[in-house]
DNA sequence: AACCGAATCAACCGCGTTGTT
DNA sequence: TAACAACGCGGTTGATTCGGT
């Protein structure tokens, strides 16, 4: 519950059983609620000359009425110069997805792949946007039902927005380009069921690209992160083959990225970027949002074409695999999903 | 224009973890 | 190693904004 003060907006009178008297005295002082330009200024500015950390002596030496707490979140979830304002991109909202569905409401270390983004920020996002689907929908938001719903339907949704994107603009330096490649990539059997009999799962693997958009780097995540071998990364054109002898996806010509180059498949070394744990992969994951949305596994591995997918995902919910069509329709019902608000 | 319910998001809280003495 | 402080995370709240009537 909340404290004891009945306006969010007034002084905190906290619970300092052991505090001296001044300590007391102070803590009454202590101001709670939005946060005015003034004690942004002080803020920013004490934090530009001594740095963060330490948050209860800054929030007193900068001279801010303010818990050391408050000073901190006020720090990290506005004032801090690389936070990003503004909705968020599919590309965004897709990771997020995905990163859910891995790692739960760990809100904050999702928020590490997000560069720019907040953990209060995703998190107010999946409790206002995608709970609410759920709700609309009327399953348990943290269900298998609603998370295969995801998966299947707001997901490709999402990759397909932004190839609308992509293809009826020129991208910026933030944007992430699939003109080329996001017809190339869907689930794995981990995100899109229907794919598992026809693909056996290997490693998957991630490019990350720079600024340029240029791939600088090739992770396969889930083996000895210390060898990446190229056997399971083929990126191509064409609508894609399974090599029976590889159990892979095989294509006929080399995949462009955003800017017209080839992805090479770098024979390259990324082991100081991963750990040991491989378990914890995405902890050395950057995915990077600045230089071109990475499209690595787990969610992403090459399959067929929208057209097929979309096929596949209707002849599923024909069979009546684990999904109705009232649920599909309501999925493709959601417009306001895709209404992304510049 | 006024009202009202829903949606959004900044800010708070409690509590577990980590660091320091 | 115990005690305390600081930090950080996830859940929750409620003021504000938005959109419909």
């Amino acid at each position: 519950m909340r404290s004891s003060t009945n306006n969010k907006f007034s002084f905190q009178k906290k619970d300092l059983m052991n505090s001296s008297m001044e300590e007391e005295e102070e803590a009454a002082e202590l101001r709670r609620g939005p946060w005015t330009l003034e004690e942004d200024t002080l803020l920013s500015h004490y934090i530009a000359r001594h740095g963060e950390g330490r948050w209860n002596m800054l929030a007193k030496c900068a001279g801010l009425k303010r818990t050391g707490k408050s000073c901190r979140l006020r720090w990290l979830n506005y004032l801090k110069p690389d936070i990003k304002r503004g909705n968020l991109t599919p590309q965004e909202q897709l990771l997020i997805l995905e990163l859910h569905s891995k790692w739960g409401n760990r809100w904050s270390k999702i928020a590490q792949c997000l560069p720019g983004r907040t953990d209060n920020e995703i998190k107010n996002y999946w409790r206002t946007r995608v709970q609410k689907h759920a709700r609309q929908l009327n399953i348990e938001s943290d269900s298998k039902k609603f998370l295969d719903a995801v998966k299947s339907f707001w997901m490709p949704r999402l990759l397909q927005k932004i190839e609308q994107k992509t293809t009826s603009s020129s991208s910026s330096s933030s944007d992430v380009n699939l003109k080329n490649c996001s017809h190339q990539f869907v689930s794995n059997n981990s995100v899109l069921p229907f794919v598992s009999s026809s693909t056996t799962p290997h490693p998957p693997s991630t490019i990350i690209y720079n600024s340029n958009n240029l791939p600088k780097e090739i992770s396969n995540f889930e083996t000895n992160p210390s060898v990446f071998s190229s056997e399971f990364v083929e990126f191509y054109d064409q609508k894609p083959e399974i090599n029976p002898e590889k159990q892979k996806l095989v294509l006929e010509t080399p995949l462009h990225v955003s800017n017209g180059n080839s992805v090479n498949v770098y024979n390259n070394n990324c082991n100081s970027q991963i750990p040991d744990d491989s378990n914890s992969y995405m902890d050395c994951c950057s995915y990077d949002m600045e230089g071109g949305f990475n499209l690595g596994a787990p969610m992403t591995e090459l399959v067929g074409s929208y057209d097929e997918m979309y096929s596949l995902l209707g002849r599923q919910v024909a069979e009546g695999d684990w999904f109705t069509s009232d649920l599909g329709d309501a999925f493709w019902n959601m417009d306001d999903i895709w209404q992304f608000r510049e």
